[in-house]
DNA sequence: TAAAGTAGTTTATAAAATAAACCAAAATAT
DNA sequence: ATATTTTGGTTTATTTTATAAACTACTTTA
């Protein structure tokens, strides 16, 4: 009946972060700390632990002169977050 | 946009156990641990958490001989546990 | 009456989240 | 020109949390 949820997902900062990345498809570090009202520190961690899973990618560059960091979710990344949004109506009666 | 997620629910276990004791108001520590299933130290340490925070009541007493642990929601945990499944909307896009 | 099972709690360990400290380069003020 | 602050992060340390292992007390069964 309860399903085991994915536990990259089910962590309410990486669960923001895929929840953002799946409305806007591209986001830059500091549009993702902004949202998230995170800290750099966790932003950075938990984004690594995204890219790991394979959830998310993660491109450095630059915008003019300064680093820029752009992530975007990937196909597993999207089939992960529904598959967890669908495990997650066992726990909510939905 | 995101809201903060409750954090004494959102655990995996404790998430199962509201979502129980939502169902059927009162349970047992043995029903409990077998639709967790989880090990008896972990439902222990959950449970008391929750009645730590308002959210169960833990009553023991004797099912004939034996020792029997009786849970039951609380008017606090049925309005945390919805607020938690509103908040969570914010992130589900529900 | 010894061994095994039940119903848990307590304590120790592993894993996770978070915060603090740090780094390199750029922008700004002196 | 050069010191100071700001930006955009990463790395490391600390705290918190989850989980597992060990233990307790009593009961049932062989």
């Amino acid at each position: 009946m309860l399903k085991k949820l994915d536990p990259i997902i089910h962590s309410e900062l990486r669960l923001a972060i895929m929840s953002l990345l799946i409305s806007v498809n591209r986001a830059d570090f500091k549009y993702l700390k902004e949202e998230t009202e995170s800290t750099a520190g966790n932003l950075s961690v938990q984004l690594t632990k995204l890219e790991e899973a394979g959830y998310i990618k993660v491109e450095k560059g630059f915008k003019g002169k300064m680093p820029q960091t752009t992530c975007s979710i990937t196909k597993m990344g999207i089939e992960a977050f529904e598959k967890y949004v669908e495990d997650l109506k066992s726990y909510l009666k939905m």
